[in-house]
DNA sequence: CCTTCATTTTCCAGTTGATGGAAAGTAGGG
DNA sequence: CCCTACTTTCCATCAACTGGAAAATGAAGG
Protein backbone atom coordinates (compact mmCIF):
# COMPACT_ATOMS: atom_id res chain seq x y z
CA UNK A 1 0.00 0.00 0.00
CA UNK A 2 3.14 2.10 0.01
CA UNK A 3 3.63 4.35 -3.05
CA UNK A 4 4.41 3.03 -6.47
CA UNK A 5 5.00 6.44 -8.19
CA UNK A 6 5.41 4.88 -11.88
CA UNK A 7 1.84 6.70 -12.72
CA UNK A 8 0.11 9.51 -12.32
CA UNK A 9 1.17 12.99 -12.63
CA UNK A 10 2.80 14.61 -9.69
CA UNK A 11 1.02 17.55 -9.22
CA UNK A 12 -2.49 16.39 -9.84
CA UNK A 13 -2.03 13.48 -7.15
CA UNK A 14 -0.35 16.21 -4.76
CA UNK A 15 -3.58 18.42 -5.11
CA UNK A 16 -6.14 15.30 -4.42
CA UNK A 17 -4.09 14.14 -1.60
CA UNK A 18 -4.28 17.54 -0.22
CA UNK A 19 -8.11 17.28 -0.13
CA UNK A 20 -8.05 14.28 2.54
CA UNK A 21 -6.69 16.76 4.93
CA UNK A 22 -9.99 18.11 5.27
CA UNK A 23 -11.48 14.22 5.47
CA UNK A 24 -12.59 15.34 9.66
CA UNK A 25 -14.44 18.18 8.24
CA UNK A 26 -12.05 20.68 9.05
CA UNK A 27 -11.15 23.82 7.96
CA UNK A 28 -7.42 24.62 7.53
CA UNK A 29 -4.88 27.41 6.53
CA UNK A 30 -2.08 27.14 3.92
CA UNK A 31 0.65 26.89 5.83
CA UNK A 32 -0.80 24.01 8.24
CA UNK A 33 -1.89 22.12 4.78
CA UNK A 34 1.80 22.53 3.97
CA UNK A 35 2.90 21.15 7.05
CA UNK A 36 0.92 18.17 6.74
CA UNK A 37 1.60 17.53 3.27
CA UNK A 38 5.29 18.33 3.62
CA UNK A 39 5.05 20.90 0.70
CA UNK A 40 6.31 24.36 0.36
CA UNK A 41 3.23 26.91 0.74
CA UNK A 42 3.96 28.97 -2.09
CA UNK A 43 3.00 25.64 -3.88
CA UNK A 44 0.39 24.46 -1.37
CA UNK A 45 -0.94 27.78 -1.97
CA UNK A 46 -0.93 27.59 -5.70
CA UNK A 47 -2.77 24.05 -6.01
CA UNK A 48 -4.98 25.60 -3.16
CA UNK A 49 -6.13 28.18 -5.70
CA UNK A 50 -6.73 25.20 -8.56
CA UNK A 51 -8.91 23.14 -5.96
CA UNK A 52 -10.75 26.82 -5.32
CA UNK A 53 -11.08 27.41 -9.11
CA UNK A 54 -13.20 23.74 -9.55
CA UNK A 55 -15.05 24.53 -6.34
CA UNK A 56 -13.78 21.36 -4.77
CA UNK A 57 -13.11 23.61 -1.98
CA UNK A 58 -14.06 26.79 -0.22
CA UNK A 59 -11.71 29.48 0.74
CA UNK A 60 -13.16 31.96 3.96
CA UNK A 61 -12.18 35.37 2.54
CA UNK A 62 -11.75 36.81 5.97
CA UNK A 63 -10.06 33.74 7.83
CA UNK A 64 -8.19 32.71 4.89
CA UNK A 65 -9.23 29.51 5.70
CA UNK A 66 -10.12 26.59 3.47
CA UNK A 67 -12.80 24.03 3.72
CA UNK A 68 -14.58 21.37 1.54
CA UNK A 69 -16.80 23.03 -1.64
CA UNK A 70 -19.61 22.62 -2.90
CA UNK A 71 -18.61 20.87 -6.13
CA UNK A 72 -17.77 17.90 -4.53
CA UNK A 73 -21.27 18.05 -3.00
CA UNK A 74 -23.01 18.10 -6.29
CA UNK A 75 -20.39 14.88 -7.76
CA UNK A 76 -21.32 12.92 -4.13
CA UNK A 77 -24.66 13.12 -5.44
CA UNK A 78 -23.93 12.51 -9.58
CA UNK A 79 -21.90 9.87 -8.09
CA UNK A 80 -24.36 8.80 -5.68
CA UNK A 81 -27.05 8.20 -8.04
CA UNK A 82 -24.76 6.84 -10.79
CA UNK A 83 -23.80 3.92 -8.59
CA UNK A 84 -27.41 3.19 -8.07
CA UNK A 85 -26.48 3.05 -4.36
CA UNK A 86 -30.17 4.28 -3.42
CA UNK A 87 -31.46 0.40 -5.41
CA UNK A 88 -29.45 -0.37 -1.85
CA UNK A 89 -32.51 0.98 0.53
CA UNK A 90 -35.50 -0.68 0.03
CA UNK A 91 -33.61 -4.23 1.42
CA UNK A 92 -31.89 -2.20 3.94
CA UNK A 93 -35.30 -0.98 5.50
CA UNK A 94 -36.56 -4.43 5.33
CA UNK A 95 -33.62 -6.34 7.30
CA UNK A 96 -33.81 -3.21 9.75
CA UNK A 97 -37.72 -4.00 10.06
CA UNK A 98 -37.35 -7.66 10.43
CA UNK A 99 -34.33 -7.23 13.05
CA UNK A 100 -35.70 -4.42 15.33
CA UNK A 101 -32.12 -3.00 14.72
CA UNK A 102 -30.96 -0.36 12.37
CA UNK A 103 -29.70 -1.14 9.16
CA UNK A 104 -27.03 1.14 7.01
CA UNK A 105 -24.86 1.06 4.16
CA UNK A 106 -20.85 2.53 4.34
CA UNK A 107 -18.06 2.70 1.88
CA UNK A 108 -14.40 3.00 3.27
CA UNK A 109 -12.51 6.30 2.56
CA UNK A 110 -9.03 6.53 3.49
CA UNK A 111 -8.63 6.30 7.50
CA UNK A 112 -12.25 6.24 7.96
CA UNK A 113 -15.71 4.17 7.57
CA UNK A 114 -18.39 6.55 5.66
CA UNK A 115 -21.91 6.15 6.16
CA UNK A 116 -24.03 6.71 3.21
CA UNK A 117 -26.93 9.41 2.85
CA UNK A 118 -29.95 6.48 3.13
CA UNK A 119 -28.50 5.37 6.45
CA UNK A 120 -31.61 4.57 8.59
CA UNK A 121 -30.39 3.80 11.65
CA UNK A 122 -33.53 4.28 14.04
CA UNK A 123 -32.11 6.70 17.12
CA UNK A 124 -34.10 7.72 19.36
CA UNK A 125 -32.38 11.03 19.46
CA UNK A 126 -33.22 11.27 15.65
CA UNK A 127 -29.78 12.26 14.50
CA UNK A 128 -28.85 12.47 10.78
CA UNK A 129 -25.93 9.80 9.77
CA UNK A 130 -25.28 10.01 6.54
CA UNK A 131 -21.92 11.49 5.95
CA UNK A 132 -20.89 10.22 9.64
CA UNK A 133 -16.97 8.88 9.92
CA UNK A 134 -16.42 5.66 11.83
CA UNK A 135 -12.64 4.79 12.89
CA UNK A 136 -11.39 1.45 10.67
CA UNK A 137 -10.34 -0.35 13.93
CA UNK A 138 -13.32 -0.26 16.34
CA UNK A 139 -16.17 -0.23 14.40
CA UNK A 140 -18.04 -3.30 12.93
CA UNK A 141 -17.98 -1.88 9.39
CA UNK A 142 -14.71 -0.59 9.41
CA UNK A 143 -13.05 -4.31 10.32
CA UNK A 144 -15.17 -5.80 7.55
CA UNK A 145 -12.83 -3.69 5.02
CA UNK A 146 -9.90 -4.19 6.91
CA UNK A 147 -9.92 -8.01 7.33
CA UNK A 148 -10.70 -8.18 3.20
CA UNK A 149 -7.99 -6.50 1.80
CA UNK A 150 -4.53 -7.77 2.90
CA UNK A 151 -4.39 -5.60 5.69
CA UNK A 152 -0.49 -6.10 7.00
CA UNK A 153 1.03 -4.73 10.40
CA UNK A 154 2.21 -1.55 8.83
CA UNK A 155 -1.01 -0.72 7.75
CA UNK A 156 -2.46 -0.97 11.32
CA UNK A 157 0.11 1.19 12.69
CA UNK A 158 -0.30 3.77 10.19
CA UNK A 159 -4.57 4.23 11.40
CA UNK A 160 -5.82 6.68 14.16
CA UNK A 161 -6.48 4.14 16.69
CA UNK A 162 -8.65 6.18 19.35
CA UNK A 163 -10.59 4.48 22.02
CA UNK A 164 -13.82 5.89 22.92
CA UNK A 165 -14.53 3.43 25.09
CA UNK A 166 -12.65 0.72 27.35
CA UNK A 167 -13.36 -2.24 25.24
CA UNK A 168 -11.81 -0.43 22.22
CA UNK A 169 -8.85 -2.82 20.80
CA UNK A 170 -5.97 -0.25 19.99
CA UNK A 171 -2.73 -2.43 19.66
CA UNK A 172 -1.75 -3.39 17.02
CA UNK A 173 -1.33 -7.22 17.99
CA UNK A 174 -4.86 -7.10 19.33
CA UNK A 175 -6.50 -5.72 16.33
CA UNK A 176 -4.23 -7.99 13.61
CA UNK A 177 -5.67 -10.74 16.04
CA UNK A 178 -9.24 -9.42 15.94
CA UNK A 179 -9.12 -9.03 11.81
CA UNK A 180 -8.07 -12.87 11.72
CA UNK A 181 -11.43 -13.27 14.00
CA UNK A 182 -13.34 -11.69 11.79
CA UNK A 183 -12.36 -13.08 8.79
CA UNK A 184 -12.85 -16.71 10.24
CA UNK A 185 -16.42 -16.07 11.72
CA UNK A 186 -17.26 -14.52 8.15
CA UNK A 187 -18.39 -11.04 9.06
CA UNK A 188 -17.44 -7.81 11.62
CA UNK A 189 -18.72 -7.57 14.69
CA UNK A 190 -18.26 -4.50 17.33
CA UNK A 191 -18.94 -5.51 21.01
CA UNK A 192 -19.84 -1.97 22.34
CA UNK A 193 -15.63 -0.28 21.64
CA UNK A 194 -17.44 2.77 19.81
CA UNK A 195 -20.54 2.98 21.51
CA UNK A 196 -21.68 1.43 25.35
CA UNK A 197 -24.55 -0.71 25.46
CA UNK A 198 -24.44 -0.95 21.19
CA UNK A 199 -23.73 -3.79 19.58
CA UNK A 200 -22.64 -4.02 15.25
CA UNK A 201 -22.70 -6.90 13.27
CA UNK A 202 -20.73 -5.93 9.57
CA UNK A 203 -20.86 -7.85 6.35
CA UNK A 204 -18.63 -7.34 3.11
CA UNK A 205 -20.24 -6.65 -0.09
CA UNK A 206 -17.90 -7.81 -2.72
CA UNK A 207 -17.91 -7.32 -6.56
CA UNK A 208 -17.29 -9.77 -8.98
CA UNK A 209 -13.25 -9.54 -8.21
CA UNK A 210 -13.71 -10.10 -4.78
CA UNK A 211 -12.86 -6.66 -3.40
CA UNK A 212 -15.10 -5.23 -0.72
CA UNK A 213 -16.45 -1.78 -1.97
CA UNK A 214 -19.27 -1.67 0.36
CA UNK A 215 -20.06 -3.13 3.99
CA UNK A 216 -23.54 -3.50 5.63
CA UNK A 217 -24.14 -3.02 9.51
CA UNK A 218 -26.63 -3.97 11.55
CA UNK A 219 -26.90 -2.02 14.90
CA UNK A 220 -28.91 -1.99 18.14
CA UNK A 221 -28.74 -1.99 21.73
CA UNK A 222 -26.56 -4.87 23.37
CA UNK A 223 -30.57 -6.06 24.88
CA UNK A 224 -31.36 -6.46 20.86
CA UNK A 225 -28.20 -7.77 20.10
CA UNK A 226 -27.68 -10.78 22.67
CA UNK A 227 -25.50 -13.72 21.50
CA UNK A 228 -28.21 -16.15 21.20
CA UNK A 229 -29.94 -13.84 18.50
CA UNK A 230 -26.31 -12.77 16.34
CA UNK A 231 -26.20 -16.09 14.30
CA UNK A 232 -30.30 -15.68 13.38
CA UNK A 233 -29.06 -11.67 12.78
CA UNK A 234 -25.90 -12.74 10.65
CA UNK A 235 -28.08 -14.70 8.46
CA UNK A 236 -30.52 -12.27 7.62
CA UNK A 237 -27.69 -9.78 7.03
CA UNK A 238 -25.98 -11.92 4.69
CA UNK A 239 -29.02 -12.57 2.60
CA UNK A 240 -29.58 -8.76 2.26
CA UNK A 241 -25.62 -7.68 1.65
CA UNK A 242 -25.84 -10.68 -1.37
CA UNK A 243 -29.00 -8.89 -2.54
CA UNK A 244 -27.57 -5.85 -2.41
CA UNK A 245 -24.37 -6.79 -4.17
CA UNK A 246 -26.47 -8.57 -7.19
CA UNK A 247 -28.21 -5.13 -7.28
CA UNK A 248 -25.55 -2.65 -7.35
CA UNK A 249 -22.48 -4.72 -8.41
CA UNK B 1 -16.68 33.88 -16.91
CA UNK B 2 -14.14 33.27 -19.30
CA UNK B 3 -10.48 32.16 -18.58
CA UNK B 4 -8.76 34.88 -16.64
CA UNK B 5 -5.75 32.32 -15.83
CA UNK B 6 -3.93 34.25 -13.95
CA UNK B 7 -4.06 31.85 -10.67
CA UNK B 8 -4.13 27.95 -9.83
CA UNK B 9 -1.72 25.10 -11.91
CA UNK B 10 -2.29 24.25 -15.23
CA UNK B 11 -2.17 20.43 -14.31
CA UNK B 12 -4.75 20.37 -11.89
CA UNK B 13 -7.13 22.64 -13.44
CA UNK B 14 -6.85 20.70 -16.48
CA UNK B 15 -7.72 17.27 -14.15
CA UNK B 16 -10.31 18.76 -12.75
CA UNK B 17 -11.91 20.54 -15.53
CA UNK B 18 -11.57 16.48 -17.17
CA UNK B 19 -14.51 15.64 -14.43
CA UNK B 20 -17.03 17.98 -15.89
CA UNK B 21 -17.08 15.46 -19.17
CA UNK B 22 -18.73 13.26 -16.47
CA UNK B 23 -21.56 15.57 -15.38
CA UNK B 24 -24.15 13.46 -17.77
CA UNK B 25 -23.34 10.31 -15.74
CA UNK B 26 -21.80 8.93 -19.02
CA UNK B 27 -18.97 6.38 -19.16
CA UNK B 28 -16.32 7.95 -21.44
CA UNK B 29 -12.98 6.47 -23.01
CA UNK B 30 -9.71 8.26 -23.11
CA UNK B 31 -9.65 9.51 -26.55
CA UNK B 32 -13.54 10.89 -26.27
CA UNK B 33 -12.22 12.65 -23.52
CA UNK B 34 -8.97 14.29 -25.28
CA UNK B 35 -11.51 14.92 -27.88
CA UNK B 36 -13.81 16.88 -25.71
CA UNK B 37 -10.67 18.67 -23.69
CA UNK B 38 -9.13 19.21 -26.91
CA UNK B 39 -5.57 17.74 -25.00
CA UNK B 40 -3.25 15.27 -26.72
CA UNK B 41 -4.69 11.95 -25.91
CA UNK B 42 -1.34 10.92 -23.60
CA UNK B 43 -1.59 13.58 -21.66
CA UNK B 44 -5.16 12.64 -20.74
CA UNK B 45 -4.29 9.49 -20.46
CA UNK B 46 -1.77 10.48 -17.96
CA UNK B 47 -4.06 12.83 -15.80
CA UNK B 48 -6.60 10.15 -15.92
CA UNK B 49 -4.65 7.91 -14.31
CA UNK B 50 -3.91 10.65 -11.58
CA UNK B 51 -7.54 10.51 -10.82
CA UNK B 52 -8.44 6.88 -11.14
CA UNK B 53 -5.24 6.56 -8.19
CA UNK B 54 -6.70 8.93 -5.95
CA UNK B 55 -10.27 7.36 -6.68
CA UNK B 56 -12.35 10.12 -8.33
CA UNK B 57 -12.67 8.02 -11.42
CA UNK B 58 -13.02 4.67 -11.78
CA UNK B 59 -11.63 2.32 -14.63
CA UNK B 60 -13.87 0.18 -15.92
CA UNK B 61 -10.61 -2.80 -16.46
CA UNK B 62 -11.69 -4.69 -19.58
CA UNK B 63 -13.47 -1.65 -21.69
CA UNK B 64 -11.17 0.85 -20.66
CA UNK B 65 -13.65 3.31 -20.04
CA UNK B 66 -13.91 5.80 -17.15
CA UNK B 67 -17.10 6.73 -14.88
CA UNK B 68 -16.85 9.10 -11.50
CA UNK B 69 -15.41 7.34 -8.52
CA UNK B 70 -16.60 6.41 -4.93
CA UNK B 71 -13.89 9.22 -3.61
CA UNK B 72 -16.79 11.07 -5.20
CA UNK B 73 -19.76 9.95 -2.94
CA UNK B 74 -17.66 9.65 0.19
CA UNK B 75 -16.48 13.35 -0.42
CA UNK B 76 -19.71 14.08 -1.24
CA UNK B 77 -21.40 12.96 1.93
CA UNK B 78 -18.91 14.43 4.15
CA UNK B 79 -19.00 17.85 2.42
CA UNK B 80 -22.65 17.34 2.84
CA UNK B 81 -22.28 17.10 6.30
CA UNK B 82 -20.00 19.44 7.03
CA UNK B 83 -22.20 22.18 5.39
CA UNK B 84 -25.04 21.12 7.39
CA UNK B 85 -27.63 21.15 4.96
CA UNK B 86 -29.01 18.30 6.09
CA UNK B 87 -30.67 21.00 8.82
CA UNK B 88 -32.37 22.30 6.44
CA UNK B 89 -34.71 18.68 5.87
CA UNK B 90 -37.55 19.61 8.60
CA UNK B 91 -38.46 23.26 7.15
CA UNK B 92 -38.55 21.67 3.31
CA UNK B 93 -40.97 18.86 5.47
CA UNK B 94 -43.34 21.25 6.87
CA UNK B 95 -43.53 23.23 3.32
CA UNK B 96 -44.77 20.50 1.75
CA UNK B 97 -47.13 19.71 4.67
CA UNK B 98 -48.56 23.04 4.66
CA UNK B 99 -48.97 23.56 0.83
CA UNK B 100 -49.52 19.68 -0.42
CA UNK B 101 -46.62 20.53 -3.02
CA UNK B 102 -43.11 19.27 -2.92
CA UNK B 103 -40.25 21.09 -1.32
CA UNK B 104 -36.92 20.50 -2.46
CA UNK B 105 -33.31 21.70 -2.16
CA UNK B 106 -30.85 22.59 -4.96
CA UNK B 107 -27.36 23.52 -6.02
CA UNK B 108 -25.74 24.42 -9.48
CA UNK B 109 -23.18 22.80 -10.72
CA UNK B 110 -22.06 23.64 -14.24
CA UNK B 111 -24.62 24.06 -16.75
CA UNK B 112 -26.81 21.63 -14.43
CA UNK B 113 -29.32 22.21 -10.88
CA UNK B 114 -28.33 18.93 -8.86
CA UNK B 115 -31.10 18.49 -6.65
CA UNK B 116 -29.61 17.73 -3.08
CA UNK B 117 -29.94 14.64 -1.21
CA UNK B 118 -32.89 14.62 0.69
CA UNK B 119 -35.59 16.30 -1.94
CA UNK B 120 -38.98 15.29 -0.79
CA UNK B 121 -41.02 14.92 -3.91
CA UNK B 122 -43.43 13.14 -3.20
CA UNK B 123 -44.08 12.12 -6.58
CA UNK B 124 -46.64 8.67 -7.29
CA UNK B 125 -44.30 7.04 -8.93
CA UNK B 126 -41.80 7.28 -5.42
CA UNK B 127 -38.64 8.30 -7.75
CA UNK B 128 -35.53 8.90 -6.18
CA UNK B 129 -34.82 12.56 -6.67
CA UNK B 130 -31.43 13.01 -5.02
CA UNK B 131 -28.92 13.83 -7.70
CA UNK B 132 -31.38 14.09 -10.57
CA UNK B 133 -29.97 17.78 -12.93
CA UNK B 134 -32.12 19.92 -14.57
CA UNK B 135 -31.19 22.20 -17.05
CA UNK B 136 -30.63 25.70 -15.98
CA UNK B 137 -33.16 27.32 -18.59
CA UNK B 138 -36.38 25.17 -18.24
CA UNK B 139 -36.52 24.80 -14.43
CA UNK B 140 -37.41 27.31 -12.08
CA UNK B 141 -33.85 26.17 -9.89
CA UNK B 142 -31.96 26.56 -12.90
CA UNK B 143 -33.82 29.95 -13.64
CA UNK B 144 -33.12 31.18 -9.75
CA UNK B 145 -29.51 30.45 -10.42
CA UNK B 146 -29.31 32.36 -13.86
CA UNK B 147 -31.36 35.68 -12.84
CA UNK B 148 -29.32 36.43 -9.83
CA UNK B 149 -25.57 35.70 -11.22
CA UNK B 150 -24.93 38.30 -13.67
CA UNK B 151 -26.35 36.17 -16.83
CA UNK B 152 -24.92 38.10 -19.99
CA UNK B 153 -26.34 36.83 -23.72
CA UNK B 154 -23.06 34.83 -24.27
CA UNK B 155 -23.54 32.73 -21.24
CA UNK B 156 -26.87 31.97 -22.02
CA UNK B 157 -25.85 30.90 -25.75
CA UNK B 158 -23.34 28.56 -23.89
CA UNK B 159 -26.10 26.44 -22.27
CA UNK B 160 -27.39 23.12 -23.63
CA UNK B 161 -31.01 24.57 -24.32
CA UNK B 162 -32.97 21.29 -25.07
CA UNK B 163 -36.57 21.60 -24.90
CA UNK B 164 -38.78 18.86 -23.37
CA UNK B 165 -41.98 20.54 -23.97
CA UNK B 166 -43.69 22.83 -26.30
CA UNK B 167 -43.30 25.20 -23.53
CA UNK B 168 -39.69 25.83 -22.97
CA UNK B 169 -38.14 28.76 -23.86
CA UNK B 170 -34.99 28.23 -26.03
CA UNK B 171 -33.99 31.47 -27.15
CA UNK B 172 -31.20 33.83 -26.32
CA UNK B 173 -33.18 36.64 -26.49
CA UNK B 174 -36.47 34.90 -24.74
CA UNK B 175 -34.18 33.27 -22.09
CA UNK B 176 -32.61 36.86 -21.41
CA UNK B 177 -36.46 38.08 -20.83
CA UNK B 178 -37.51 35.00 -18.07
CA UNK B 179 -34.49 35.96 -16.67
CA UNK B 180 -35.80 39.77 -16.01
CA UNK B 181 -39.28 38.59 -15.25
CA UNK B 182 -37.66 36.50 -12.69
CA UNK B 183 -35.66 39.15 -11.41
CA UNK B 184 -38.88 41.26 -11.25
CA UNK B 185 -41.40 38.70 -9.60
CA UNK B 186 -38.66 37.84 -6.91
CA UNK B 187 -38.32 34.20 -7.80
CA UNK B 188 -37.93 31.75 -10.34
CA UNK B 189 -41.18 30.06 -12.18
CA UNK B 190 -41.71 26.85 -14.10
CA UNK B 191 -44.76 26.67 -16.13
CA UNK B 192 -44.80 23.19 -17.39
CA UNK B 193 -41.89 23.82 -19.42
CA UNK B 194 -39.80 21.01 -18.14
CA UNK B 195 -42.92 17.96 -17.16
CA UNK B 196 -46.24 18.68 -19.03
CA UNK B 197 -48.63 19.49 -16.26
CA UNK B 198 -46.50 20.61 -13.15
CA UNK B 199 -45.25 23.90 -12.27
CA UNK B 200 -42.86 24.79 -9.83
CA UNK B 201 -41.79 27.84 -8.23
CA UNK B 202 -37.71 28.57 -7.00
CA UNK B 203 -36.71 30.48 -4.75
CA UNK B 204 -32.97 31.99 -3.86
CA UNK B 205 -31.24 31.27 -0.59
CA UNK B 206 -28.49 33.67 -0.67
CA UNK B 207 -24.98 34.26 1.80
CA UNK B 208 -24.34 37.39 3.26
CA UNK B 209 -22.66 38.33 -0.13
CA UNK B 210 -25.76 38.10 -1.81
CA UNK B 211 -24.68 35.04 -3.79
CA UNK B 212 -27.34 32.76 -4.65
CA UNK B 213 -26.17 29.55 -3.40
CA UNK B 214 -28.92 27.12 -3.38
CA UNK B 215 -32.23 27.52 -4.64
CA UNK B 216 -35.62 26.85 -3.06
CA UNK B 217 -38.22 24.17 -5.20
CA UNK B 218 -41.96 24.14 -4.75
CA UNK B 219 -43.41 21.83 -7.37
CA UNK B 220 -46.59 20.31 -8.13
CA UNK B 221 -49.39 19.52 -10.60
CA UNK B 222 -50.65 22.37 -12.63
CA UNK B 223 -53.91 21.68 -10.63
CA UNK B 224 -52.48 22.42 -7.37
CA UNK B 225 -50.54 25.07 -8.20
CA UNK B 226 -53.34 27.24 -9.84
CA UNK B 227 -52.53 30.66 -10.43
CA UNK B 228 -54.78 32.00 -7.85
CA UNK B 229 -52.76 30.08 -4.86
CA UNK B 230 -49.10 31.54 -6.58
CA UNK B 231 -49.14 34.38 -4.41
CA UNK B 232 -49.56 32.53 -1.12
CA UNK B 233 -47.27 29.91 -2.00
CA UNK B 234 -44.31 32.24 -2.92
CA UNK B 235 -45.14 33.67 0.68
CA UNK B 236 -44.72 30.67 2.20
CA UNK B 237 -41.87 29.35 0.80
CA UNK B 238 -40.03 32.60 0.49
CA UNK B 239 -40.59 32.21 4.52
CA UNK B 240 -38.74 28.61 4.25
CA UNK B 241 -36.08 29.98 2.46
CA UNK B 242 -35.25 32.54 4.79
CA UNK B 243 -35.35 29.92 7.63
CA UNK B 244 -33.27 27.77 5.79
CA UNK B 245 -30.78 30.77 4.56
CA UNK B 246 -30.23 31.61 8.40
CA UNK B 247 -29.54 28.20 9.44
CA UNK B 248 -27.41 27.20 6.55
CA UNK B 249 -25.18 30.16 6.23
C1' DC C 1 -6.36 -17.39 -39.16
C1' DC C 2 -4.70 -13.19 -40.67
C1' DT C 3 -5.53 -8.24 -41.81
C1' DT C 4 -7.34 -3.86 -40.76
C1' DC C 5 -8.78 -0.23 -38.09
C1' DA C 6 -9.65 2.14 -33.72
C1' DT C 7 -8.24 2.76 -29.32
C1' DT C 8 -5.29 2.52 -25.39
C1' DT C 9 -0.75 2.60 -23.50
C1' DT C 10 4.19 3.45 -23.37
C1' DC C 11 8.30 6.02 -24.58
C1' DC C 12 11.22 9.96 -24.98
C1' DA C 13 13.44 14.40 -26.08
C1' DG C 14 12.11 19.33 -25.86
C1' DT C 15 10.66 22.88 -23.23
C1' DT C 16 6.80 24.44 -20.81
C1' DG C 17 5.27 25.48 -16.60
C1' DA C 18 5.64 23.89 -11.69
C1' DT C 19 8.62 24.70 -7.80
C1' DG C 20 10.22 26.83 -3.45
C1' DG C 21 13.10 30.34 -1.38
C1' DA C 22 12.73 35.00 -0.37
C1' DA C 23 10.38 39.28 -0.15
C1' DA C 24 6.22 41.85 0.24
C1' DG C 25 1.71 42.28 2.11
C1' DT C 26 -1.89 41.44 6.07
C1' DA C 27 -3.75 40.59 10.26
C1' DG C 28 -4.07 39.71 15.00
C1' DG C 29 -2.18 40.23 19.87
C1' DG C 30 0.10 42.16 23.63
C1' DC D 1 2.91 50.60 18.06
C1' DC D 2 5.80 46.80 17.38
C1' DC D 3 6.16 42.03 17.04
C1' DT D 4 4.88 37.74 15.29
C1' DA D 5 2.59 34.52 12.37
C1' DC D 6 0.46 33.85 8.34
C1' DT D 7 -0.85 34.56 3.49
C1' DT D 8 0.30 36.09 -1.01
C1' DT D 9 3.32 37.45 -4.80
C1' DC D 10 7.61 37.25 -7.39
C1' DC D 11 11.11 35.07 -10.07
C1' DA D 12 15.19 32.26 -11.55
C1' DT D 13 15.94 27.39 -11.85
C1' DC D 14 15.21 22.98 -13.46
C1' DA D 15 12.05 19.15 -12.48
C1' DA D 16 8.45 17.17 -14.59
C1' DC D 17 4.67 17.86 -17.87
C1' DT D 18 3.71 17.66 -22.68
C1' DG D 19 2.53 15.63 -27.13
C1' DG D 20 4.17 13.28 -31.21
C1' DA D 21 5.25 8.83 -32.53
C1' DA D 22 5.69 4.03 -31.83
C1' DA D 23 4.17 -0.12 -29.59
C1' DA D 24 0.44 -2.88 -27.70
C1' DT D 25 -4.21 -4.27 -27.38
C1' DG D 26 -8.53 -5.68 -29.07
C1' DA D 27 -12.58 -5.78 -31.88
C1' DA D 28 -14.50 -6.49 -36.64
C1' DG D 29 -14.42 -8.52 -40.95
C1' DG D 30 -12.55 -11.05 -44.95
Amino acid sequence: MTDSRATGVQTVTRALTMLTCFDGGEELGVSEIAKRQDLAVSTTHRLLQSLVDAGFLDKDKTSNRYRLGSALAAYGQISYRQHRIYLSEPYLEQLAATTGASASLAMRHGHDVVLLGFSRWRESDGHVLQGVRLPLHASALGKVFLAWSDTDDEDIASLPRAATTPRAITDVAGIREELVRTRERGYGFNDEELTPDFRTIGLPIRDSDGVVRFALGLRGPTELMIDARIPFFVDLARVTADEIAAVLL
